[in-house]
DNA sequence: CAGCGAATTTGAACGCGTTCAAGAAGGAGT
DNA sequence: ACTCCTTCTTGAACGCGTTCAAATTCGCTG
């Protein structure tokens, strides 16, 4: 969206193949050492040190340790998107494919969730680029946003024709919703964020079907006005 | 819930009356800051230096900058019940209640916006003892809870007798969701976050109705029965 | 190959939140 | 008045994220 505003190189954009090199050799070490000793305990220092570069040469590519979080958000983006691919070939009901979509996106985060946890901090600032709804984030959160489109369109579910267009939005806020339990849950192997998946797909899809429902039709309408109002 | 756990004297808990004058200058000293600066170009020096006592001093009475903020929560909840008194004294009605409420809590946050943004962050981290949903937080958060209690009770609104021991606890779900939205509400005034309010308030006004509707029976119990679930 | 300029790399230095050993103040008992 | 003990206060010191002027590397041009 943003790709022609800076011609200039921008912080972070190497120029070279040995900037390149420099750059993910930094980032491999980062996401290495997050993973090991989590977020606040893995210090500039040691990651410079372990990398063997000077402290300083982290922050030619990266403009503060937070940024090294922007590039762990892209790079689960994709991973999500390749392990919902099996599911999105092989169903075509939507509470199934939903489920199998958050389901993915929760087995990607789950070797991250200690130091997770303790990065969700600095996502929530929303004055911080790391916010999902922030502007920085919006390819990754746009690509998201067209996972869960895909969800719908691949599926036979019948929506109505007013809610549709929204539905792919609203499907990616509830997802944001469950990252936000997932995040918090304490349970061994994070099982109730399973059961919250569980539980609440079969919720929502009832919900899209009523939907339709003529009692129902205002009660939709308000909440899409709303909605509507609240967008930017 | 925990106050015969701890006999000696806890960290911020003053046993002479020098040391309660002490913290209270300090406190009172450090949300002046906070609100004129912003939370994070406040530094504790400046907040050690402008009370006329050392850094050290403030780490006594408070183990850290971020349990400052703790004190601004626990105010502005005492805050937030006393500007919702009026209301709840002349309107009958769950609409206007609810919406009375909720106007009352955003009223009394409003003047510390700016640094309510950014010291989100801290509260958002789900380890932190500054979580709304952490235990450290449960005496606050109970009496959030208890006030919209005090919102349905007052009422005159029929609700399904399943949905009503558990809808006051969902109603401060949703004021801490309007609070999310203030946060990131940008809008002169966030005015955006009074639309929130006026548009989302009918509309639970009229959910809350219908949960006794027979079409909604099943929908009302599953989402009951993920709550419960979900809850430890 | 010498020289140039952009890209990259360095590490000392800064300001911050936080810690802690040491001391001062105050009060109770004798 | 002296002692003892708890409470409170101090400020230097530590480790952290971050900055930046200076040095180095590297591909390119004449």
């Amino acid at each position: 969206m943003t790709e022609q505003t800076a011609p200039t190189t921008a912080a972070g954009e190497p120029a070279t193949a040995r900037g390149e090199q420099t750059r993910q050799l930094i980032l491999d070490t980062a996401m290495r050492l997050f993973r090991e000793r989590g977020y606040a305990q893995t210090t500039m220092r040691a990651i410079a040190q372990e990398a063997g570069v000077a402290v300083g040469n982290a922050y030619y590519y990266f403009g503060s340790k937070d940024h090294l979080i922007q590039e762990f958000y892209a790079r689960s983006q994709v991973e999500h998107r390749a392990a919902a691919q099996p599911v999105l070939d092989r169903e075509s009901d939507f509470a199934a494919r939903l489920a199998g979509v958050l389901h993915a996106g929760i087995d990607v985060l789950t070797p991250s969730h200690g130091f997770a946890a303790s990065f969700f901090k600095t996502a929530a600032e929303p004055t911080s680029p790391l916010s999902p709804f922030s502007a920085e984030s919006s390819a990754p959160r746009q690509a998201a946003i067209d996972l869960f489109a895909e969800v719908l369109d691949g599926s036979t579910a019948k929506v109505d024709a007013e809610l549709r267009p929204q539905l792919p939005e609203l499907l990616w806020l509830a997802y944001m919703g469950v990252i936000l339990y997932w995040v918090y849950d304490r349970s061994p192997g994070q099982a109730r964020t399973r059961q919250l998946i569980d539980g609440a797909v079969p919720l929502i899809d009832r919900l899209v079907g009523l939907s339709r429902l003529r009692v129902l039709r205002p009660v939709t309408r308000q909440v899409l006005d709303l909605i509507r109002t609240l967008r930017h």
